[in-house]
DNA sequence: AATGAATGAGCTTTCATTCAT
DNA sequence: AATGAATGAAAGCTCATTCAT
């Protein structure tokens, strides 16, 4: 992290305790803490407040997983190779110094009870995934890939809830095994 | 909810909002005033406070999961059967007046950064469910039931959060199809 | 000032801010400082918060104004004499060590752009005043009551304006000066 | 308003502001975006930030009503005839689009507790057109122009603050017709 | 057994202001 | 001459918790 504009600084270490903590149990200032910003930076990057930095730090992580399944998918013989290696790939997005990060798209769906955009948001995210992964599956030669697809995010989501709950990569490990088996 | 305890009413009040808006997301005015209770009422029957709470919400509400998967694999004549039958016995728990509500483990796993307590009751319930799952593959007769009960707690996790995200019982159905096919 | 809950300190605390800085000109951080009061007091008291001490602080502040008119009519031959006795009432109420306080549903009515119960409150306790102003001047045996009313609630207004502009009671005594001779 | 340098935008938009919210009631960032003027803009042409901006607006409000004395007491026969004139002239500016704003003075008067500049120039605005209604008086004929112009003044206020509160032009029609009466 | 009052740290947000360009 | 970025104090408000009764 050597030359991020304030405004992306902020936003990667958002995501970072948001994941760690869920939207609702991280506070503004605990993020301009750990971003070694002054408090009056935040609004001016982002005049919708917590939530605008909440979507933010979705969008710029659901990116990051989204090249991450893409460049899982290239250049494979066929799906499971390229589900296996996504396992692997979140696995490592997952870890964290030793800790296990939540699913960023996990961390701000709950708070959407009281933040309608925020679960709007989660849910095009995921949507987005699934429709990711279907395309290469169809590619692939899967005959329902859609389900497939949907299957298979909803698995991944599974591995990373567990992964989060032991603090470990075995949840991870297991999918991957699982996945090359078929 | 007729003959309730105050305790068990507190109990039930907070398990429901927990899962709506996930522990952080919830105070205990809120979940007073839910419970149409005094303000005094709960550190009376929580003197640990929230924390107290939350693991009293997460046990009540994994006994009820664990009911619930008990009764799916009873009489069955294999694992896909029993499996199938949680997916929807889950999908009716999830769904609360057409909205539905993440897991109760998911709701405290995120609050477990800065409650150790949450974070490994939350693990404990999670093991517990596997175990409870591999012990009924183990008798029907699968040759990795932890390796099985693993990965379709894992699975069932995954369709909690899509069902969370999309506010519908679509990705359980889809899962219990799946489950069928193999 | 001695024995007075928490509450009532509150109100008149922040009725003397409100009338010398103006509802918005006044932090409640400063009314709990003035009243010496730990800063977790105010929501207790005032669940509306800010808004809802300022009601509070208005009504009570009315019931004295209203107090001081009733007893300046009281035992009066003529509504001059009782207009003349309530100028001089007022400005001893205006005048606190030397300096002089603003009305205090003045200081409550520019708020009222924003926040339509303030001034919708204001506006009843002023018709409040002139109903009681017209009823004695009814009993007095004036023809024109609430006219006659409405005029004399107008001039305390403006003497009370210029009061606080210049901090001295010389617009009180003009005014007081001013009923006599009619 | 066509052909007005920035400075000028910004005192009127101010001005009018200050009117409806009073000073403590307006931000910096609600002038600059009425006037859609941009950020930096404000301390360019006022150094001396929000207090130089509202003594502008105040000076510059000021002269309108000055203006408005002037012509309503020019070419009249007797001091009833010019103060019944000027209630009109007073009611016609105070009303913006069915609603009505306060005097510009009354809005900078409370502020004044904390920022004795704005309450000096509120205290010697009011006495100078207290000085200028003198001088109508006098040339009319009034034996106490002084004490007429300061009753006038006072009535005037105190039928802007009722005109305020109810949000009509009521008061400014019965002061008028007083004023004619005598 | 039960609870209304109190507490102060912390919440998200807005403030008036400064400054480098 | 003009302005987008930055700043920290303070705004109104909610938090989980304690305690006297």
């Amino acid at each position: 992290m050597e030359n991020l504009s304030n405004r992306d600084l902020l936003i990667r270490t958002a995501s970072t305790l948001f994941r760690q903590k869920g939207y609702s149990g991280v506070g503004l200032r605990e993020i301009l803490a750990a971003a070694q910003l002054p408090k009056g930076t935040l609004y001016y990057h982002f005049p919708g407040g917590k939530r605008e930095l909440g979507e933010a730090a979705t969008c710029w992580a659901e990116t990051i997983v989204r090249k991450l399944i893409e460049s899982s998918f290239a250049n494979v013989a066929d799906f499971s190779e390229g589900a296996a290696a996504t396992c692997q790939a979140v696995a490592r997005l997952s870890e964290r110094e030793g800790r296990f990060d939540g699913c960023p798209v996990v961390s701000i769906l709950q708070a959407g009870a009281q933040e309608p955009e925020l679960r709007a948001l989660g849910q095009k995210v995921l949507a987005g995934w699934i429709n990711l992964v279907s395309q290469q599956a169809r590619r692939l030669g899967d005959k329902k890939p859609y389900e497939t697809a949907m299957l298979f995010v909803m698995q991944l989501q599974g591995a990373w809830i567990l992964a989060l709950a032991e603090q470990n990569a075995a949840p991870f490990n297991l999918l991957e095994c699982s996945m090359r088996q078929n």
